[in-house]
DNA sequence: GGGGAGAGATGCCGC
DNA sequence: GCGGCATTTCTCCCC
């Protein structure tokens, strides 16, 4: 078949040439790695990036469905009158074979992109504007010097309350759970024997939490602050055009 | 510009079919809801399913930069003789303004996948495995029925040691870290309490284990115990071809 | 829909 | 590379 072995010269070419890869096709996949799958004949979208990573994408879903991670090695060819991409990556022992029955359409381009994105309203954005404005958790709070966190563990914020009472404060941007809470917990017990202090106060702030949480931390000691993550890129901040001009 | 207004046209036409859109293009990305993001102009791939998901990918690196979640709603739209995709999602309260400043390539296709994939080698593949395997944790350990599981709370496997002690197990497929410590003794507290046992153990089974979480293991009175997820689907079971044919 | 937990999680940063 | 941990996590399952 002529057209085929158009596609597999076409993708193969691209792939030599450190290009994008967008397939429109019908195919089924095989994966074997870390874990094992397998998933039958379906239209699709493969895309192969210039770094070598491979997604494969059902027509539903944010995630893709199959995927070989960046670095792998892949090739087209033709086997049984059929397509069959090939993707292996030795390192990481992950092997899949793609079966493709039909192209839709297949597009390359060779993609140039020095940009990063930037992100405002994160579990860090949180922090910080703790550590700026500790009266946010409560009157006489006072956060400690950005240093000490790293000396006994990841910790969010580490500050004294008005009394004094050294204070170890979680933050979740989302809605606190189980989890958040035995975190909270994990810390409060390493920081009491390393120090040698009892009496240390817990707070997990959060936009919500969860009722099981609640209860949780209630039981060990701790408190929960209602506290939303700040949402203004610098950008914003300095009076430019809004974002929400729909 | 009547391309412009082109590739306009058959974005919006390719939405109304519920077809999936591929496009390549350069372009700058403003997001706005559980969190705010900026993107300068760069290449990218665009990607537009079925059911309104909506991706953008960089050229490198396994997930999208920016994305917005299946139901939300796009339109092109030509402003200020520029190319706007406009996207959101007011459920969500997302929002999300892509200006493109050159189309590289679009192809849209109606895509048919009635299939999901089958996965084998995950957690549950492993407690099935030590429920049918018991004696994988070690001699004389017995697995108590799968019904157990849910009363009290979400624990992967149940039973009773040699000497008839309660026993919870917690699997992990991967490197079991603090947090599957704290888990497994989030389980064990809370059976002791429902039950009102104070022996019970507790043990971890991973492929390994962290230091610092055997460690806590260990402090805890808990257990690791060494085990491999099992990663062979039916179809291979079945004598079938293997998938290793490289 | 809320809650809990896995995921072939991924990715970042720190040691 | 290991380790700890956030993620616009996403997804599934169960109540």
């Amino acid at each position: 078949m002529p057209e085929l072995n158009n596609h597999a010269e076409k993708i193969n070419s691209a792939l030599n040439k450190n290009q994008t890869i967008i397939i429109g096709c019908n195919c089924k996949v095989e994966y074997s790695g870390r874990a094992e799958s397998f998933l039958d004949f379906g239209d699709r979208i493969i895309m192969i990036k210039a770094d070598k990573a491979l997604l494969v994408h059902q027509p539903k879903g944010n995630a893709p469905v199959n995927y070989m991670k960046p670095g792998s090695f892949h090739s087209a060819k033709i086997e049984d009158n059929s397509l069959i991409l090939h993707s292996s990556n030795l390192g990481l022992k992950e092997f899949m074979n793609i079966f493709v029955n039909q192209v839709h359409f297949i597009n390359s381009h060779k993609l140039e992109d020095g940009h990063t994105i930037t992100i405002s309203g994160t579990e860090k954005d949180m922090s910080d504007m703790i550590y700026e404005n500790p009266e946010l958790i409560e009157p006489g709070f006072k956060a400690a010097s950005r240093e000490e966190q790293t000396k006994y563990g990841f910790i969010d914020v580490l500050g004294v309350d008005k009394n004094n009472t050294l204070t170890i404060i979680e933050c979740k941007r989302y809605c606190a759970d189980l989890g958040a809470v035995t975190q909270l917990r994990r810390y409060v017990e390493k920081m009491q024997a390393s120090k040698g202090i009892k009496e240390i106060r817990g707070i997990l702030a959060a936009s919500k939490i969860t009722n099981n949480a609640k209860k949780m931390l209630e039981d060990w000691g701790f408190q929960f602050k209602a506290i939303e993550p700040p949402k203004h890129l610098e950008k914003y901040k300095k009076g430019q055009k809004k974002l929400d001009n729909f």
